[in-house]
DNA sequence: GCCAACGTTGGC
DNA sequence: GCCAACGTTGGC
């Protein structure tokens, strides 16, 4: 199957795109919302997503690769819920905001603005290759 | 800090 | 099974 494109949205309080830097490689758990893990159990092992902060920055500041898909998550005991394991690919050249992504047409079907609770949603092909150019390149 | 959107819970 | 109440998330 062809590569699939993702946004993984984080606080970086929480969980920022410099502590996946630092780790090297990150296991996206504690999802607890049905539509999020079932993109999560979509993911697979070299498909690309974006790395979202929410609340503090509210911008798309990097690319995370897949790089283990199919997991349970390792902080549900009771082992329904999925996860993966991410690596840093590339930061943006320049960040794409929010507000920058809402103000474009292009982007305004992207899961993240129809549903901006969801903390695990789908890219288009479409719609990543446009916000790649709004990062420059 | 406020509030809208959404999910979950619990009474009936 | 319906729906009101409540909690959480996240943008503003």
């Amino acid at each position: 199957m062809a590569k699939r494109y993702w946004l993984l949205k984080s606080e970086p309080d929480a969980y920022g795109w410099n502590d996946l830097i630092k780790q090297g490689e990150g296991t996206w758990d504690g999802v607890r919302n049905h539509r999020a893990a079932n993109n999560l159990r979509a993911m697979a092992v070299g498909d690309e997503a974006f790395f979202y902060h929410s609340n503090e920055g509210r911008e798309i500041v990097g690319i995370a690769q897949v790089s283990a898909s199919g997991l349970t998550d390792p902080t549900d005991p009771e082992g329904k819920w999925a996860a993966v394991k991410v690596t840093p690919l590339r930061k943006l050249r320049r960040p794409v905001t929010l507000k920058t992504i809402k103000a474009d047409a292009a982007l305004a079907g992207m899961e993240l603005v129809k549903l901006s609770r969801l903390s695990v949603s789908v890219v288009t092909q479409e719609e990543w290759a446009h916000v790649l150019e709004l990062a420059g390149g």
